[in-house]
DNA sequence: CCCGATTGTTTACATTTGTAAATAACTACG
DNA sequence: CGTAGTTATTTACAAATGTAAACAATCGGG
């Protein structure tokens, strides 16, 4: 039931520091978020605000101080964006998708074992 | 130099039927996406005339006909939007990507077998 | 207990996106 | 040659997005 909203690719980066950290303070998401990103406080603040009027994130305050976490599951996220990017962009197939990722990877030879051994797995089933 | 365009996921769809069928008249896009989607040639039109706008489209009129190529190479379209998938969802990590793709596809035999050779010569690189 | 610092809320604003109708231009049939 | 029918161009408009400042509430130190 509970519809998964969507999440624009600025507020994925916030998702994937709660996903990670959770139960995490606004200000811990605006530290690790500084590093990689050009966002001031303010910005990554808009974002956990629209995150949380999209359901998309909880919080539980402790005096001013809110504790973000997730309100929806990394894995039920990932699905959805997943099959929207299959559709748009290969057209729904699969193999040529994964294709491209193995050709412009740089997969270790560990990373490339374990591939192996999912595709073995798969294909047993 | 050419700063690829962005293109938005309903533009994708028709960039996709230009790619598979340039050069194509509108109409022609028009009959091929009211198939699977909802749109009316108006919709379908607009994303037409914002994809010239934007240097993804090119075009040559034969009377009051236009016949679209695409300005952009698809290859190159689909690396810069799968960069940008493999950063916001899986931080950039290709190996949890395809797994995931792996195992939430449909694949056959024969493409599980593809896969399987291509991990193998990459890994021989 | 007041005040500066911190944290959260509201407001702002330009751009992009999805969706399409209105209008203009042109072509081809009668 | 005029007019109905295409085709393309312009205009429309709400919602989402990126980006952030202004404002309000609160907490902690002096």
């Amino acid at each position: 039931m509970a519809e998964l909203p969507e999440i624009s690719p600025a507020e994925w980066q916030v998702m994937n520091v709660v996903w990670e950290r959770q139960p995490v303070a606004a200000s811990d998401i605006i530290k690790a978020l500084q590093v990689d990103s050009e966002w001031t406080p303010a910005t990554i603040r808009t974002f956990l605000h629209r995150l949380v009027k999209k359901g998309a994130l909880k919080y539980a305050a402790d005096g001013n101080r809110y504790f973000y976490r997730s309100a929806v599951a990394k894995s039920a996220t990932i699905r959805k964006v997943s099959r929207s990017f299959l559709q748009s962009v290969f057209g729904g197939e699969t193999e040529p998708l994964i294709a491209h990722f193995v050709q412009s990877s740089n997969l270790s030879s560990d990373e490339i074992e374990q591939l192996r051994q999912l595709l073995e797995r798969k294909e047993a089933k």
